[in-house]
DNA sequence: TAGTGGTCTAGACCACTCC
DNA sequence: GAGTGGTCTAGACCACTAA
């Protein structure tokens, strides 16, 4: 399956983004489109790309500067899988497997998924980085459509790499909200944190491309290990 | 000043997605190119805006969307003043200003705002909704660009229509980072909850056009009254 | 197969920055 | 004034959805 150009087009420029210094000036638009023979616009959408990934800032009149928004602790749009983000952080993620199990709909999970499912595999995972165990997640994914997934590989791999090869199931959006709350007793006792611990807390739901709810996540963070970072841009009129 | 067509069209066509239902499809990009005499790329222009808003979700073949992400708690992308989020929910925001200060830069303030301050307006606000505090929050702006602002306006107005307003600045990009902590002792007297809860903590930097920093606040959010939602979309390859 | 959104082109003019 | 990003046009073809 052949990516788009545009797409392709920003994979490079990462890479030569990675060689520059943060501040320095990309190419111009119009330069780009003849560097790598195509439309201004093809090179707009991939700067677009750039631009809301935090890897460029785009200054009217002067140009596309490169900044290190991207380096970040936990990087706005780009980030919803946690291996994907230790992995870009330069730590080895792991991942202990605590319980899993089937359960049956409640009302919140109809709630969530539309009333579209009648049983769930409950997964209890600890997330750990470079050995330090920093998040303690409760996902609830549909028995449905994930009933053949390979326990053993929620240990090795991603959810998200698992959704994909194993499944074809493409994440197209991730809805989070965050919230604080005191630590419960059992993620105190796996986040080896004193139990009147505050956490940071984590909601996620997400979304195939079909805008169908594939995932929803209950995450518990230890608050001085993972914080969450993020860029907004303002869209609106200014 | 002439909003380009596209904000324009954004705007129109918010007006019409609020009269219909949710799951109800926008007419096509040519259609709405046709109805509103405009290119098709301005529809899109105007329809990416609407996406990455939350207003829309569009699907291949089959159309654009509407969803209802927009009314959710604490939007998004759009979103990173208290006043208009708190409007946006039909609520009425009101801020109590507890104290303000004109203090020398430190080496928090100083890697924050990259050395260009040596002095700093510090306001503490209590930040409510339909009369029950939410937020405690603690801002930083510099005073060579601010030195001029109304104390009184800051009771009234958002921080962020006075930057525009009274000083021409105008937010290109807020960057926030969420975190939990047990409430401070001067902070669960503001927001009136008990001295040992855990609170959501945000440090929000804040970005005019010309990329400099124009604030720095960190808040202290009670979690029972308020949370954080945000959309993420999979600019990736896929 | 018809209609939709996704990608792409070539070209134009405007608004901004910097010299 | 030269060069940059921002907006906009008219048109084309591709990939996907649904009947």
């Amino acid at each position: 399956m052949e990516q788009s150009l545009y797409i392709q087009l920003s994979e490079k420029l990462i890479e030569k983004i990675k060689e520059m210094e943060v501040g320095q000036l990309l190419p111009s638009e119009r330069k780009l489109a003849e560097i790598y023979s195509v439309s201004r616009t093809t090179v707009r959408l991939a700067l677009d790309n750039l631009e809301v990934r935090g890897y460029i800032l785009r200054q009217h009149g002067k140009g596309s500067i490169v900044v290190d928004y991207h380096k970040s602790l936990i990087n706005l749009s780009e980030m919803y899988s946690f291996t994907e983000q230790m992995k870009a952080l330069g730590q080895e993620p792991s991942t202990k497997l605590i319980s899993h199990s089937i359960i049956d709909a409640n009302d919140k999970l109809n709630d969530i998924f539309l009333n579209s499912e009648k049983k769930f595999i409950k997964l209890i995972r600890l997330r750990s980085s470079d050995g330090v165990p920093m998040m303690y997640e409760e996902s609830f994914i549909p028995f449905s459509k994930f009933h053949d997934i390979k326990i053993n590989d929620i240990k090795e791999r991603s959810l998200y790499d698992i959704f994909k090869e194993d499944f074809d199931e493409v994440v197209k959006l991730a809805q989070e909200e965050f919230s604080a709350d005191l630590v419960s007793k059992e993620a105190a006792k796996q986040l080896d944190i004193s139990p009147d611990s505050a956490v940071l807390q984590i909601y996620r739901t997400t979304v195939n491309i079909k805008n169908e709810t594939i995932e929803y996540t209950e995450s518990k963070a230890d608050p001085s290990k993972f914080s969450y970072r993020t860029i907004h841009h303002n869209h609106i009129e200014s």
